[in-house]
DNA sequence: TTGAGCCCTTGATCTTCGTCAAACCTTCAT
DNA sequence: ATGAAGGTTTGACGAAGATCAAGGGCTCAA
């Protein structure tokens, strides 16, 4: 990240605080106060907000190193709720230390700008993926982005788990359950792909790509 | 915003720079180097992400005193356009001084994270709404929004001019223009909303609620 | 004023995906 | 071990919205 060793004493400071999370429960929920901002050190997020009606939409999952609760900035509460789908730790970042922060090194100011900004424009490509996409297109999306974040980790580009249900698939891409596992289905018929309930083998990275990119191909 | 005179007059030298961007030309395209946040002054513009093959999708209108180009920060440019719907004019802000300024002034660096992640709250209700609600529920959260924006703009709470066209309210929606001709057709019908052409009345404010929520109404 | 281009509306038809239902598989607690 | 609960798959059917097509109305420039 580009920060001396002064500034990396007082950065260690901020996130000395550490909290687990278990499975199924929540690191903060709608209307929670916002305090901290959460910096995913092992373990598995989702996102979502809820409506009135009930609706729910998963709106992200977090893996280690994605920060989790920027949505809470604008009016000092949270606005969605965060829960572990598998035992989790996150650091805990209290907000107001970060900004005194990024006050002092110019460096922690660009790096939170910058993580901001990349929330809003993986939120713009999502939003492109509900507006625009096919069933079939946006699995094959989710599925080339999960595996590649997994990569950037050190984990394999062709296998993942799944840590999260059809469900919760289903929510975040604005699909229902029965759809997902259906398109599923249809990649392992076709060969792109081999499942087995949580577990996913990629065996044909291009054809995934050919679906979410149909013109690029020719 | 609760600045001095100081802060005042130092945050003038920084918006100092005005812009008029002409109707259907952009402020920004995909790819520009990014060096400012622009501030709506006059106009209405949209923001749109586009793919290699073509497809397209608006992922914001923003009217006066809304800020426009937070994707930039990430990459140092933008992915995404930014289009003048009609004559349009915006204060520039050199992003470097925005940072400058806001080591200095606290108060200037809360509103910038604020607007950060009052974007970022933003695009999570539209995905909810991309990904979980029907054509008609679209629609109707579409024009509440609107005029509550407008409103609190001293406009009034119940007409309105649409200065987008159907196709681009289709795209924002993730309707095809068809769709959202219908919709209106069928708002009309029911004596809900009056239409010509952009020109909308919104007779019935409470039908346009419960038609985004429908459980509420009980 | 007149025509061209764009935008909008409406109808008919087709596709995709949602809904409902049933059965099966895992996992976990008693 | 055993049963219950949650998660997944698959089929049949239906509904919402996309697509294709045609016609009409605005707007703007020559």
């Amino acid at each position: 990240m580009g920060l001396n060793s002064d500034e990396m004493e007082k950065l260690d400071n901020v996130i000395s605080t550490r909290r687990r999370v278990k499975r199924g429960t929540a690191l903060f929920s709608t209307g929670d106060k916002f305090t901290s901002l959460y910096a995913v050190r092992s373990g598995f997020f989702k996102t979502c907000v809820t409506t009135a009606d009930g609706r729910d939409q998963v709106t992200g999952f977090q893996m280690t190193g994605e920060i989790i609760g920027l949505d809470g900035i604008v009016s000092d509460r949270h606005s969605c709720d965060a829960v572990a789908l598998e035992d989790a730790e996150v650091c805990v970042m209290p907000f107001d230390q970060v900004e005194e922060l990024s006050r002092e090194f110019t460096t922690l100011q660009h790096h939170v700008h910058k993580i901001m900004s990349r929330e809003i424009v993986r939120d713009h490509s999502v939003m492109l993926l509900l507006g625009s996409m096919r069933a079939e297109e946006r699995l094959a999306a989710f599925l080339l982005n999960l595996v590649k974040r997994l990569h950037a980790r050190g984990f394999s580009q062709s296998e993942l788990i799944l840590r999260m249900t059809r469900e919760e698939i289903g929510s975040y891409l604005g699909m229902k359950l029965e759809t997902v596992s259906r398109t599923f289905s249809k990649f392992v018929e076709e060969g792109i792909i081999e499942v087995k309930q949580r577990y996913v083998h990629i065996k044909d990275t291009e054809a995934l790509r050919r679906i979410v990119n149909p013109q690029s191909c020719e």
